[in-house]
DNA sequence: GACTTCTGTGAGAACGGTTGTCAAAACGAT
DNA sequence: ATCGTTTTGACAACCGTTCTCACAGAAGTC
């Protein structure tokens, strides 16, 4: 009758697009990764791989951000606290950074003007040594 | 025969655009945009709106970003130099802010990881006061 | 294993913002 | 008024994403 509070059932298509994120050091769109795993041969649906990227952003295990054209990336991201993201716009790759100092800019920034309940995002990209070498 | 380079004709559409982004401050999307110029009386195909404010945006007449969920944003921008936003995010009203610190923060990082060609985009997202009252 | 229950899946439709199409309208120069 | 060119607008097409819902398949129970 009053049973478990449901937990997440571990599926085959759940397993794939895990690794397939592990396998990545960059960010890659949803479909991106579609392909990747149809590669495989892992048949997985489009909406699966949506559904369950959605829910690793949920569970704060993947990093989500909006290209230039309004596409959204996503990409493992272990790490717990607030950072960002330099990317390269060529390849992908990407390193996380963290800046205590821009945190400090954006909440002065609001603060002058009066405004609460703030949020930033700050993204840099750039074409990474290798990419730039070719 | 070899005519002028072809000017950009005055039309009431681009004339309505224009007036109706002159009297915002703050983003709004074409599709408000749109609305307001009919509300006003203004018929204006939605196409039309899209050209015109991407014309804008290509003559640097206008600012551009992107909102949480994907939406374009679209504000006359008369400042030439570069700038950032602190927005707010229930009525739009907008304040240009710039900051030195962050332009040479963003360098710093990508130069230190050897990226070339960087961009960077820095938006902060807030409750206005008057908003924040309510 | 067999049975049950409830979550997860996937094919396809729907959606929403944006861009493309192309014949008709209209600007501006003559 | 006429002409050549640009601009417009109704509508279709696009594209990434989300929704729908019948069915598949985890995990628990016996």
């Amino acid at each position: 009758m009053v049973e478990v509070p449901a937990q997440q059932r571990s599926t085959r298509q759940r397993r794939a697009v895990s690794a397939i994120l592990d396998d990545l050091d960059g960010f890659a769109s949803a479909q991106q990764i579609h392909d990747k795993l149809s590669h495989r041969g892992e048949k997985v649906g489009l909406s699966t791989v949506y559904r369950n990227l959605q829910a690793l952003v949920d569970a704060a295990q993947v990093d989500m951000i909006r290209a230039d054209d309004g596409e959204v990336l996503y990409r493992r991201c272990n790490a717990g606290h607030h950072h960002h993201h330099l990317v390269c716009r060529s390849c992908g790759r990407t390193v996380e950074v963290s800046g205590s100092a821009i945190e400090r800019w954006a909440e002065a920034v609001a603060a002058e003007h009066a405004f609460v309940e703030v949020e930033h995002t700050i993204e840099v990209f750039g074409t990474c040594s290798s990419c730039a070498a070719r």
